[in-house]
RNA sequence: GCGGGCGUGGCGGAAUCGGCAGACGCGCAGGACUUAGGAUCCUGUAGGGCAACCUGUAAGGGUUCAAAUCCCUUCGCCCGCACCA
C-alpha cells in the first residue's frame, strides 16, 4: 500500500489551487459574503508559530464557509513600514525597500507552504507608493476636517527607537516595541483628534457582541470617561480664574486646599518673588525629570508645597491655600484639583501629612461623622451637612443642584472628561509614510495638493542620523516649492506612525488596485464589516481602537456604511513550549518550516487546532504533533484500503438516506450524522476546533471498527453507505487538512476540488434512537444503568429501575419520596 | 486598590441549558504481528479497595432530587487599569 507522503501531496495541490485560482474572491451581490481576516504581519522574514496558529484558524473558517456556500474574502498583506527595515539599513547598509520586499517574498512562500487559501490578487503592501499615497490622502482628509493638527506638547520619547510614541504605545512606562524606558520631550508633533470620537468609541462598544468582553473592557478603561463638574475658583492674589474638574461637586463645601500640577501655568505667577520660589522651582525641576512610570505610580510619595497663593471657593467665599503637588497631572482634567480630605482617601492622607484642615460635609446615613475626628475618608454617598443651603440633600441630588447653582453664577458647569488623549502620529524615522505637508515662510503649513500625491519616500539616503528624521538629510526631499505661492519651502520630514497604515488596510482589500480613491464605496460596502477578525490581544487598545476611529470618521464622510470595522473578534492565545513563551534565548523555538519539513503542513495545522481552543494559550508538544500525524496516516490508510469501493461510483449518486438500515449500518449512519452536526456547530458557533477535530476522530474510529467487524460480503452490500460515510469524513476534514483531503478526493475518483464541494448536511431524523442507556440514580448516586426504549414513561422507567439487580438492594425497605426523570438521560429516585 | 478571567487524571484538554465527570489525543502498562520496531493493530488506564463500595473538578460552606457548572468565603495563578481628581 502506498504510504502517506505529505511533502509530495502538499506541493502538488498548492500548485493546483494556484493554477485554478481557487481562492479568488469577486464581489457578487447575488451571493452572501463572508469576510475572514487575520491581522496582517510585519514582514520580518520569519514565520513563527504564532503566525501559523492565527493563519490556521482563519483558514479553517475560510474553507469551511466556502463549502457552506458563502462568497468568502480571505486576503493577506504586509504591514511593511517600520523600524526593523530601517535598523537593518543602519546596521548592514541594505536598502529598506529591498530588505522588506525580500522578506515579503520569503514569508509569502512560507504561508503558501501552509496551504493557506488567500486571494493573492488582493495583496496589499503598505510600504508601496500605491498604498501609502492613500495614507497621505487620508491624512489630508483628517487635516481638512480639523482632525489632524500640530502642537507642541510634552510627548513620550523612546531613546532606543529615537522617536516619539503615542500614549497607547507606552506599556508600563516602556516602549511597546523595544521595552526601553520612555522619557518626556517637549516637541512639536502631529496629532489625530481621536478624542473627538471618544463618546462614540465608548458607546458603540455595546454593538460589538462578537468581541471578547475583556477587549471591550480594556477599551472602556482606556477611554476612561468620567462625568463630573468643572468648578471655577478665583485666585485671591491675582484675580485669575482657576478651574478644577471634580466627580464630586457635592463635596464642594469640604474643600480645604487646592493643588496644581507642577506644569500648571498659574504656578509661575503665584510663586514669582515669593520666599519659597527657589524651593518650588527645584521641586518642579525634579518632578519633571522623573519618568512617567514613577510619576504616575500610586506608590510614589505625595509631595506638596505651598505656593503662597489662595483660592476663593465660589460656594462659600472661603479662602484656601493653593499648593503645587507631584501627584497632580497636567494631562488630565484641568491640571488642578480641589482637596476634600474628608471624602477622598488620597486627600485625607495628604491633608494629615501636611496638617491641612479636614471638614466633613457628607454624613453617613449609618453613623454620624461630624463629632469625632475621622480615621479615614468617607467616600460613599450620604447626606450633605455644613453646606449652607444644600444641607439635607443626598449626594446625588447635590451633585446636580450645586453644579446648576454654580452654572447660574458663571462659576461652573457639568462636564465629561476622558483619559483618552489625542493620537500622536508623527515619527522621527525614515521608513514610513511621508506626511504630505509643506512649510512656507509666508503661507505656513500647506497641504500638498491631492494631484501631487504620493509624496515619494526618497531612496539612497545614508541612514545613520539619529534623533531626528533622516529625511532632513535629503535636500532633494526637504527643499521644495510652496504649493500655494511657489516660494522656497520645506517639507515636513517626519513620517506617519505605522498604526496609521493598519487602521484601514482591511478596507483596501475590498478594492486593492483602485487608483482613483482609497477604495470605492460599492466595493467596500459589499465586503465590510469584516465578519471575523483574528489576531493577538496585544492590539486591544492600539490597532483595534485606531481602526474603529478610522471607520467612524470615514462613515461620517459617507465613504463607508459600516459603523464598526470588525463584527466579531477572536483574540487567539499564545504558543508556548515547556511552559514558556518560545524564544531564542530559551532555546525552545519550533518553526513552522521544521514542522512542514518533518510532518507536513496538514499535520502542523491539525495539531495547532487540536491542542487547545483558539483563544487559550497553547503548549507545543512534539508528541502531540506525532499524534496528529498518526491520525492523518490512519485516515490515509482507511481510504487506501477501501478505494475499490469507489470504483465506478459517482459522488452522492445513491440516495442512501431514503434507504432503511438496521443494526450496525444504522449505527454507523447515525454516528456519521452526529459527527456532521457536532463538527458544524463547533466550527460555526463555538469556534472550538479542538472538539470538532475530536468528533472527526471519533467518526474515523467508528468507521474503522465497523469495517473490522463486518464481513467482506457486508462491505460489498453496503458499499454505498460506506462510501457516503467516507465522503463525509473527507469533507469534514478538508478545512483542517486541505492537502491530504484533496489527494484522497481525487484518488476516490472524483474531480474538481474537494474545497469546492458543499459542506455535508445532517438529518435530525437519523440522529434519533429507539433505545438508549439510562442512568439510575438513588439519592443522586448512580447505582445502575439500563437500556430502554426512549419513549418509556416515568412509571415504566421506575419499574425498570426496580427490576435492576444492582439497584434493587438500594430500594429495599425504603420509602420512595420522589422520582425525577430526565428524558434520555437518567432517573433519580429519592428514598428514605 | 479597582475591573475581568482562570483553577478538572501523569499531560493537553472534554462535559454546549443544573442531569452519568474525565470525550478526543498524548503518555504509560499489557498483548498481537515481526528478524527487528521508534511502524501498525488490540486491551487497559482518576485515586483507594479483593469486592460490594468509598473518595474525587483549588479549599471550605450553602442552594438543589441532582453542582466542575449557581451563591458566599478563602487561597493560588493570569490579564487589564491604577495618585484620573
Amino acid at each position: 500500500m502506498e504510504e502517506y507522503n505529505a511533502k509530495e501531496i502538499e506541493s502538488k495541490w498548492q500548485n493546483f489551487w494556484k493554477e485554478k485560482d481557487l481562492h479568488r474572491a469577486e464581489r457578487d451581490p447575488e451571493k452572501k459574503k463572508y469576510y475572514v481576516l487575520e491581522m496582517f504581519p510585519y514582514p520580518s522574514g520569519k514565520l513563527h508559530m504564532g503566525h501559523m496558529r492565527v493563519y490556521s484558524i482563519g483558514d479553517v473558517l475560510a474553507r469551511f464557509l466556502r463549502m457552506k456556500g458563502f462568497n468568502v474574502l480571505h486576503p493577506m498583506g504586509w504591514d511593511a513600514f517600520g523600524m526593523p527595515a530601517e535598523n537593518a539599513a543602519i546596521e548592514h547598509g541594505v536598502d529598506p525597500a529591498e530588505w522588506t520586499d525580500t522578506n515579503v517574498a520569503i514569508m509569502k512562500q512560507q504561508q503558501d507552504a501552509l496551504g493557506l487559501s488567500y486571494d493573492w490578487k488582493r495583496e496589499v503592501t503598505t510600504s508601496h507608493p500605491d498604498y501609502y499615497r492613500w495614507n497621505q490622502w487620508l491624512f489630508l482628509l483628517f487635516y481638512r476636517h480639523g482632525l489632524a493638527y500640530k502642537k507642541k506638547a510634552p510627548v513620550n520619547w523612546c531613546p532606543s527607537c529615537q522617536t516619539v510614541l503615542a500614549n497607547e504605545q507606552v506599556v508600563d512606562g516602556g516602549c511597546w516595541r523595544c521595552g526601553s524606558e520612555v522619557s518626556f520631550k517637549e516637541l512639536e508633533q502631529w496629532f489625530l483628534k481621536i478624542t473627538a470620537y471618544a463618546d462614540r468609541l465608548l458607546e458603540d462598544l455595546e454593538f460589538l457582541e462578537g468581541w471578547p468582553e475583556r477587549v471591550k473592557i480594556m477599551q472602556e478603561n482606556w477611554i476612561g470617561r468620567s462625568r463630573g463638574s468643572d468648578i471655577v475658583f478665583t485666585v485671591k492674589e491675582t484675580g485669575d480664574e482657576l478651574t478644577v474638574f471634580t466627580t464630586r461637586p457635592d463635596t464642594l463645601f469640604g474643600v480645604t486646599y487646592m493643588v496644581l500640577a507642577p506644569e500648571h501655568p498659574l504656578v509661575e505667577k503665584l510663586i514669582a518673588g515669593k520666599p519659597q520660589e527657589k524651593k518650588i522651582r527645584n521641586f518642579i525641576q525634579q518632578v519633571r525629570q522623573e519618568s512617567e512610570i514613577d510619576r504616575t505610580s500610586a506608590e510614589t510619595e505625595k509631595v506638596g508645597f505651598f505656593t503662597g497663593g489662595h483660592a476663593i471657593n465660589p460656594a462659600n467665599g472661603e479662602e484656601v491655600p493653593i499648593l503645587v503637588g507631584n501627584y497632580v497631572l497636567m494631562s488630565y482634567g484641568t491640571g488642578a484639583v480641589m482637596g476634600v480630605p474628608a471624602h477622598d482617601q488620597r486627600d485625607f492622607l495628604f491633608a494629615t501629612e501636611y496638617n491641612l484642615p479636614i471638614r466633613v460635609v457628607i454624613n453617613s446615613p449609618e453613623k454620624d461623622l461630624t463629632g469625632e475626628p475621622l480615621q479615614e475618608a468617607y467616600e460613599d454617598p450620604g447626606i450633605l451637612v455644613n453646606s449652607e443651603d444644600f444641607n439635607g440633600l443626598s449626594s446625588e441630588d447635590a451633585q446636580k443642584k450645586i453644579t446648576d447653582w454654580l452654572f447660574e453664577r458663571g462659576k461652573g458647569s457639568h462636564s465629561v472628561r476622558y483619559r483618552l488623549r489625542d493620537w500622536l502620529i508623527s515619527r522621527q524615522r525614515y521608513w514610513g509614510t511621508p506626511i504630505p505637508i509643506v512649510y512656507c515662510t509666508d503661507c505656513g503649513a500647506v497641504a500638498v495638493p491631492e494631484e501631487e500625491l504620493p509624496v515619494l519616500l526618497p531612496t539612497g539616503l545614508n541612514l545613520t542620523a539619529y534623533g531626528q528624521s533622516p529625511l532632513i538629510t535629503s535636500d532633494d526631499f526637504a527643499y521644495t516649492k510652496c504649493p500655494r505661492c511657489g516660494k522656497e519651502a520645506r517639507r515636513e520630514t517626519d513620517t506617519l506612525d505605522t498604526f496609521f497604515c493598519s487602521s484601514w488596510y482591511y478596507m483596501r482589500y475590498a478594492d486593492p488596485c483602485q487608483e482613483k480613491a482609497p477604495f470605492y464605496k460599492e466595493e467596500v460596502d459589499y465586503w465590510l464589516p469584516v465578519d471575523q477578525y483574528i489576531g493577538g490581544i496585544e492590539h486591544a487598545v492600539l490597532h483595534l481602537l485606531y481602526s474603529r476611529f478610522f471607520t467612524k470618521f470615514l462613515y461620517d464622510l459617507n465613504m463607508v456604511s459600516a459603523l464598526e470595522p470588525f463584527q466579531r473578534l477572536l483574540a487567539q492565545g499564545m504558543v508556548y513550549k515547556d511552559g514558556a513563551k518560545m524564544s531564542k534565548s530559551k532555546g525552545n523555538v519550533v518553526t513552522p518550516d521544521e514542522i512542514i519539513e518533518h510532518y507536513g503542513a496538514d499535520t502542523g495545522r491539525l495539531f495547532i487546532l487540536f491542542a487547545a481552543p483558539p483563544e487559550k494559550d497553547l503548549d507545543w508538544n512534539e508528541q502531540g504533533v506525532e499524534g496528529s500525524y498518526r491520525f492523518l496516516r490512519r485516515v490515509w490508510r482507511l481510504f487506501q484500503q477501501n478505494r475499490e469501493l469507489f470504483k465506478n461510483k459517482e459522488q452522492g449518486s445513491e440516495r442512501i438516506r431514503d434507504q432503511q438500515f438496521s443494526g450496525k449500518e444504522k449505527d454507523l449512519l447515525r454516528d456519521c450524522h452526529a459527527a456532521i452536526k457536532k463538527v458544524t456547530i463547533d466550527i460555526e458557533e463555538r469556534f472550538n476546533f479542538n472538539t470538532a477535530i475530536s468528533a472527526i476522530m471519533e467518526l474515523v474510529n467508528a468507521t474503522q471498527v465497523y469495517l473490522n467487524e463486518v464481513s467482506e460480503k457486508d462491505r460489498k452490500d453496503n458499499r454505498h453507505l460506506i462510501c457516503e460515510v467516507l465522503e463525509v469524513i473527507v469533507r469534514l476534514l478538508a478545512p483542517f487538512a486541505p492537502h491530504i483531503c484533496e489527494e484522497i478526493w481525487h484518488r476516490c475518483g472524483f474531480g474538481d476540488s474537494i474545497h469546492r464541494q458543499s459542506w455535508p448536511s445532517f438529518d435530525e431524523k437519523l440522529l434519533e434512537v429507539e433505545e438508549t442507556e439510562i442512568a439510575i440514580q438513588i439519592n443522586g448516586r448512580v447505582r445502575g444503568r439500563v437500556f430502554v426504549p426512549v419513549d418509556l414513561s416515568k412509571d415504566e422507567l421506575l419499574e425498570e429501575a426496580r427490576l435492576n439487580e444492582k439497584v434493587r438492594p438500594h430500594l429495599e425497605d425504603k420509602e420512595v419520596l420522589k422520582v425525577i426523570t430526565v428524558p434520555g438521560r437518567l432517573i433519580n429516585i429519592v428514598v428514605r
